[in-house]
DNA sequence: CCTTAAATGCAAACGACTTGCATTTTAAAC
DNA sequence: GTTTAAAATGCAAGTCGTTTGCATTTAAGG
């Protein structure tokens, strides 16, 4: 079944639009619709994907890539790289801890890691001197399934 | 002084030349520009970077990205990505431990961070099934002299 | 409603990187 | 040394993800 888009109908459009507003953004489709893609699947996905998803092609894909842009520069939305010059975006959940993913670098798939104990690692960087301190940090290997493939 | 180009002058060049026949890599004057030039200053550098500093400019851009490419193949040098749209690469010393950057999102500096204690991190990505796992990690802040600028 | 700043569509532009093809160049065979 | 085939290069054009200029539409406060 892979994709419960039905959990994020109802309630959920409410409080899309009060995280929108709250944010001071303008409450339009476009960002409506992203930010119900990026609620219905984890993802990450990117600005593409995200086209595709949005319901009754929402709008122009130049859109998507400034709602992207407004919606991570409030905060709602999360961006992270795997290093195949494509960003991709997830939703920032308020209870959401910080993660990380494993990408199978056969079949692609996307995995997220919530239970590495790293939270103390940005040590190394401030040991340096250096404040306001955050990282990027993804794996990459052979799922099980390509493996046994 | 900062650039070190010394050192890499005479036998740096003969090593050179024995890494690339060692991978069986034909030895050209592109080549050997681009790993002298990852020798002289870690960097790691952009391939239009590298294009800058190798002498007399000795190629064409695209020569660089297609030396950069059979170089990374045959393991001599080693691609990193910052998240800003450019790959960078540097050179894979024989005693090079693995290590990582913290890149100031001011002055975009690059310091190299080989003191973390991080080997055993790839296990998170392994409990998860994933065979032959490796991962990147960067870390990202203000270092001290933009902080107290 | 009315106004206006902000958001959008569309097409053109951009930057990093790749590729096709004709022309060297390397290195191995003679 | 000379020959020769495979590999590397230059140049120009192409691709791909992303951005931008500008005219038009729209959200939201007065």
């Amino acid at each position: 079944m892979e994709k419960r888009s039905r959990p994020a109908s109802r309630q959920a459009l409410q409080s899309i639009i009060d995280e929108l507003k709250k944010s001071h953004l303008k409450v339009t489709e476009p960002r409506k619709a992203v930010l119900q893609a990026l609620s219905a699947d984890h993802g990450p996905f990117t600005a593409e994907e995200l086209h595709k998803r949005v319901t009754k092609r929402v709008c122009d894909l130049a859109t998507i890539y400034r709602c992207l842009s407004s919606l991570e520069k409030a905060g709602l939305i999360k961006r992270c790289e795997f290093g195949d010059g494509a960003a991709r975006y997830e939703i920032t959940r308020q209870a959401d801890q910080h993660h990380h993913h494993v990408i199978c670098n056969e079949c692609k798939k996307i995995e997220v890691l919530d239970d590495c104990e790293l939270d103390g690692i940005d040590k190394f960087a401030r040991k340096r001197g250096f404040s306001e301190v955050s990282h990027s940090l993804e794996f990459f290997g052979i799922c099980s399934s390509c493996k046994s493939a």
